[in-house]
DNA sequence: TGTATATTCAAGTAGTCGATTGAATACTAG
DNA sequence: CTAGTATTCAATCGACTACTTGAATATACA
């Protein structure tokens, strides 16, 4: 008996095992994908993806659905998030490595300050800021930072006029491991706005049991 | 780079991918152990045993130091604790059949009433019980629940004499997959004792951040 | 109906993992 | 130093895994 059950927990192992597979998980915490959207973001073949997604579904993290003539991918519950929240800082606390990769980037990148949640919402507020949510549309969609503006990095050099010069803006992204907040603060700063990145993605701020907003429209 | 961190995280993954480790990690929640005593205790030779302790060590989810003769491994911090909580939660939310085989062991057992942990404190409290751990002495002293009173399963028979007739009594052990205090329950019950058992082990005790009594004794 | 598209299935290959065995290493006690 | 004990190392075998390729389903649209 005492064996049955530890298999059955390693059933969730397994399915994490695989650094692709956290891969997907990590962006499917961003909102539903199709296997094609998933394969592409993650550098998957498209059977390769499936049969990781089915390795996901057999361990139930992920639910599939079948939306005309695409399958649609979602996490099971927010269980999972907090799930895989978890695993992330663990390895982060665990492992220099990962810190000190990103860190090196960061560094790279010239320091780019970094805000917390907390900061950010009093200061929402109090209209002090304006926040971007800097993923694509579809992302945006399906769950954003409440009162964030959707401008994908692609839409951002076309929309630089639209923003306030002399107000601060800051930019969330997927997370901590997401490039996209970086390089959307460093074209802002370099066109001279006042840019900071918001140290946490999207996830996060749903692990955290923050407020998401969803727009109306779709699904 | 991205991919360099999902393999970081995905060591975190291999390591409890496998039944096994996942029951030695549960073991090392209890407290400290050495190589032969985990071996033991997860029905493994001693050379595998070690094997996955290696795997352990490697993902950092463990510390091994020398003690003499012996070689004692402990959890490398609280964070592991919480993420095997964290994610024996989710195995349990996300697999019936590991629900499902606790429960029909319990229903076997003539449906013991669970007591948890907030019950248990305020009864303590207002001394209205007696708890009793009945884990393995060496367990006891590595950490208890204040207040419990250390008597290992086997040592049971022989000290029925001491325990308190009219006054209700709480057993625990290592946690839900631990059948030890269901053990206990029934043969205090047989002999006419007021015996309920603890729904949390100490380990979901830790986990939730209730205070752990240490022995002076050792270590 | 036929054609295009999204996804899954099936089979094959190279690589990895878990368990076993027997030997090697480190430490203790006499 | 020698004998004994706890642990690890090394080599092996069978099972499993990730990825690729090419074919099979299933749905949408014309």
């Amino acid at each position: 008996m005492k064996d049955g059950v530890y298999t059955q927990f390693a059933r969730i192992g397994k399915a994490v095992a695989a650094p692709k597979r956290i891969e997907l998980l990590e962006l499917l915490c961003q909102g539903p994908r199709t296997v094609e959207a998933l394969a592409d973001q993650a550098a998957l073949t498209v059977a390769n993806a499936s049969q990781h997604l089915k390795v996901l579904l057999a361990s139930r993290l992920v639910d599939a659905q079948k939306q005309g003539l695409f399958v649609e991918y979602r996490l099971a519950d927010e269980g999972v998030l907090r799930f895989v929240h978890a695993m992330r800082e663990l390895a982060e606390a665990r492992f220099a490595e990962v810190g000190a990769i990103m860190q090196a980037y960061l560094k790279a990148r010239g320091k780019l300050e970094r805000v917390s949640g907390e900061e950010l919402m009093q200061r929402v507020r109090k209209g002090e800021v304006t926040v971007l949510d800097v993923r694509p549309e579809l992302e945006y969609r399906a769950g954003h930072i409440p009162g964030a503006r959707s401008v994908p990095l692609s839409e951002l050099k076309r929309q630089l006029a639209d923003l306030p010069k002399n107000r601060e803006i800051v930019a969330y992204c997927r997370g901590p491991q997401c490039v996209m907040a970086i390089e959307a603060v460093e074209l802002l700063r370099k066109r001279g706005f006042r840019a900071q990145r918001l140290e946490q993605g999207v996830m996060d701020w749903r692990a955290r049991g923050w407020k998401i907003e969803k727009s109306a429209s779709e699904d």
